[in-house]
DNA sequence: AAGAGTTACAACCGCAGAGTA
DNA sequence: TTACTCTGCGGTTGTAACTCT
């Protein structure tokens, strides 16, 4: 915390925003929150400017802002980052890098400070600590050897990062990148089987290649309808407690990000409302929009992959 | 028990982009 | 086109709380 004792800028530096006379700094009291909250769920966010004076705080807008976005809201999660939620965050920014805000929208109920704070104080040290450069997650050492994940068979590495190791024996999706990229119509193709190793059950991937799973398990059709909904094109996810699975964004990617990823063949967002797609709890994982909206933001963020623009728009 | 060291996280800062007059 | 304001973002700081010695 700052000291609310303090005040204006050192010496040498320009005036910041919150250093006039008479605006308060540091930490916010239950009065302020109180008082800070009352008006916005009265006016709306925005003109935060003004905000303070009508509002009968002595502080600074920007500041109403950010404790407001960051603390106030009502969609803010408040508690412990679950190992799921950790998971999503070590795969998006790999993929986006320290752009925080990108990240938390698509982890629901938690702040880009919060998500950038949980990364500098826990994340990048995990990741340093196995070897990994918390920027480029790759690994610090070319000739690093990881106790931890040496014994890992899945090919893919990113599994093998986080110690998703789940006691399947996970076949690769068919790696096949943009450019290669041939659409999979065969279901009877052993490619695209995912074996258990401990009950022989065998499931197959979604989206031809994607494997929707729920905390790390891998699942394939709940009945027999769905089964043939998939065969005939129309399979649609809702299965109760469906996450975002890590699995699902190992196989969208590779080291490089997208060198892995394959496009859906089965799966067409305009036949089915994302909410029918994706049905997920509301404990803190991914819904539908979300999935579609990070792999939207996947494709764009490269700009270069549009195999499921492509795809969903021929 | 007490001081030193470490961690967690709220809050602040400067900057850049979007919007507007 | 330019100048200005507002908003949002990522980096950084400072301190309360916790852990270690």
């Amino acid at each position: 915390m700052r000291n609310p004792s303090s005040s204006g800028a050192p010496a040498g530096r320009p005036t910041p925003c919150c250093s006039k006379v008479g605006i308060k700094r540091g930490p916010w009291t239950p009065e302020e929150d109180e008082l800070l909250a009352k008006y916005v769920k009265r006016e709306g966010e925005g003109r935060w400017r003004t905000l303070p004076k009508k509002a009968g705080l002595v502080r600074c807008g920007k500041s109403c802002r950010l404790r407001w976005m960051n603390y106030l809201r009502p969609s803010v999660k408040h508690g412990r980052i679950n190992p799921d939620e950790e998971d999503l965050i070590l795969r998006l920014h790999r993929l986006l890098g320290n752009r925080w805000s990108l990240i938390a929208g698509r982890i629901p109920g938690r702040t880009d400070n919060e998500i950038k704070n949980y990364w500098n104080t826990h994340l990048s040290k995990k990741l340093i600590s196995q070897g990994l450069d918390p920027r480029t997650h790759k690994p610090l050492n070319p000739n690093y050897n990881n106790p931890s994940t040496s014994q890992i068979q899945n090919p893919n590495p990113s599994l093998s990062e986080f110690g998703e190791t789940s006691g399947s024996t996970i076949k690769q999706a068919k790696p096949t990148t943009s450019s290669e990229y041939i659409p999979a119509t065969n279901h009877d193709d052993d490619e695209n089987k995912v074996v258990n190793g401990a009950t022989n059950e065998v499931n197959w991937h979604s989206f031809d290649g994607f494997v929707m799973g729920s905390q790390g398990h891998i699942q394939g059709y709940n009945n027999k309808e769905e089964e043939e909904d998939y065969l005939m094109g129309n399979y649609c996810f809702n299965y109760e407690d469906t996450r975002f699975s890590s699995l699902f964004m190992d196989s969208m990617m590779d080291e490089n990000g997208f060198g892995n990823m394959v496009a859906p063949t089965s799966f067409d967002p305009t036949l089915h409302s994302s909410s029918q797609a994706f049905n997920v709890h509301d404990n803190g994982t991914i819904w539908g929009d979300q999935v579609l909206s990070t792999i939207g933001a996947l494709v764009d963020h490269e700009g270069s992959n549009n195999i499921l623009k492509d795809h969903y728009h021929p």
